[in-house]
DNA sequence: GATGAATGAGAGTTCATTCAT
DNA sequence: TATGAATGAACTCTCATTCAT
């Protein structure tokens, strides 16, 4: 793995778990096995390690959401599949999850340049709601809106894990939700 | 006021401003109009501070909370009831929600006797929706995962508002959320 | 002595001997018998420090200048006085004189408000000969170039104290240079 | 030009503008064209750059007045002459005029093996002024002090320029200095 | 010889906490 | 009780130097 690859990710692994202002630069250099030098020679200060983090990680993010807006798949098996995403992605890398929760506050105290990309989930599944609402399949709503019950229902779902370590509820929350969206949103 | 109150209240300020790294004591005690010293004759540390704004602040919720499971009202109204009175208590005391909402990770993080006043609202949900299944107007469901739901939707509208200030459309967010609940869970 | 003053006593002691780059925060704490923190109290940057020292020396020094502008005296005993005064001074505070010969070059790198300081012995100078121009009591000459002559000498004596140590022979440079001054060097 | 020579030109640059200690051996590096390792392979130490500049800079001085002394002319043409040479070194390379000025403390300092260089010129001048009281050109006098006095002006004037990047007033500067010299102030 | 990533001691600065007044 | 100067450990960041390639 690259140096600064291995800086990032003993950042998040500290982060994750003491949080941004207690993940002291000394702390990371040993967790990645490196001088705290070295993490100047990848990253121009702290702020920037938390600035890359929030940059990687909602690419990935973006980038699957907006490949799945080229499938041709129903409105719900969409948003479902975003849930079930995210939760595969909080399964295989806790850690981000947790501090893309906990942590995005930061980005706006800061005004950091990754600030934008934290929209863009929203944006996309605004989208797929609209759609939903052209093709008649959902009753007409403010996309808007339940594009942040989605998102809001995610954190809380994350944050309920990032507190209790606990994943085998989550899987049968998100059918409870969809079960909720369908019900509450389908034309009758 | 108290000289307590008064550290309490420059603290939800800059706190909700800065977050509760930036916030100093060198600043809260200038804020508060007191000495330092002060501080630490009517708190131990700086993170008992925080720790009595979330024990003082979460009270107060309880309490209405509570209050509320005597009134004999539809578990609609109740839920309606407590998601007004959210968005009241953010127009009164901004601040505060925004700190209940940013710093919570705080609690668990440093184990603060405040953490199980956290875990009350949702039971207190849970109880409502319990009443509304078992008097049949609520079909079938996990209350716990609705209650998820709904504070995670409170949690939701406390960021958008942080983040932009703007309250204009909480009121019809909460509508819509409501209209949504509605539509997915009453019995046909 | 007040904090302020021990710091920037120990301050023109370590700055004298090393250099201001050598000498660090920690040591100036630990020569003046204070903790590195209390620098702070009274001091916003280490480099305010160097500027604090210049503006404080600087203005004792022009204050002279400045008051012997008043006394009823000949032109030659004022330029007189003012070597003497430098040698007197030199030799109560050594340590300041060096610091004001060999680190004005950072108040122009830092462009610090005390570089202003600076250029008013070569005004004053300048006044006591233009004054016994106009007297007829001197030749006509360059003011400022003279000025610049006599300052360059007074910092060429200082160098010399400040890399041997030695005073003896300053007063006696004095004369001679006096003597120059006066009648020049060529054999009548 | 050599590497050794390129890291030393670099380094004249950077030392002019910044001091030694902002001259970071990273920007020098830069500006030599060279990686930072080439730099220890001609040099042992940053400080051994500085040392490198003043041993060649003030030979090739040094061999200009050891020339000089074999000239057959007046007393007052050789020092005029050592006044212009400076003035001409200053045109030409201006940086290296603003270092041995401003960086020679830091010879004294870490106690460098160029420090011997820096007598030489006083030791020349002396010799020159010694020879024209010898031939009686020159009235009985110091002739270190008055060496003094003229290598104090060599530095008031390369200190003026270095602070004000103005060439303009030195020629002239030289000439009331070396009127001064013949004639002195006082009124016939 | 040339490279430049890696190093880590040490720099300036901050800040929660203490305690004599 | 109230004060705020004093504290010093701990912070982020720098930079002369090394060494495997």
């Amino acid at each position: 793995m690259s140096k600064k690859d291995m800086i990032k990710d003993a950042s998040i692994k500290l982060i994750a778990r003491d949080g941004y202002f207690n993940a002291t630069t000394d702390k990371i250099s040993k967790e990645a096995s490196v001088a705290v030098g070295t993490i100047y020679n990848y990253f121009s200060s702290k702020e920037e390690i938390l600035n890359y983090i929030f940059d990687t990680e909602l690419q990935k993010r973006y980038d699957f959401y907006n490949n799945m807006k080229n499938w041709h798949m129903d409105w719900f098996l969409k948003i479902n599949g975003i849930l079930n995403f995210h939760l595969q992605e909080m399964r295989k890398e806790p850690d981000i999850s947790k501090i893309i929760l906990s942590e995005k506050i930061n980005a706006h105290r800061y005004n950091m340049s990754s600030l934008i990309k934290f929209s863009q989930l929203s944006l996309i599944i605004s989208d797929i709601l609209q759609q939903g609402i052209n093709e008649e399949k959902i009753r007409s709503c403010d996309v808007k809106i339940i594009s942040l019950i989605i998102s809001g229902f995610l954190d809380a779902i994350t944050y309920e894990f990032a507190t209790t370590d606990d994943f085998d509820n989550i899987e049968y929350a998100i059918d409870e939700f969809c079960t909720l969206l369908k019900n509450g949103l389908v034309t009758l």
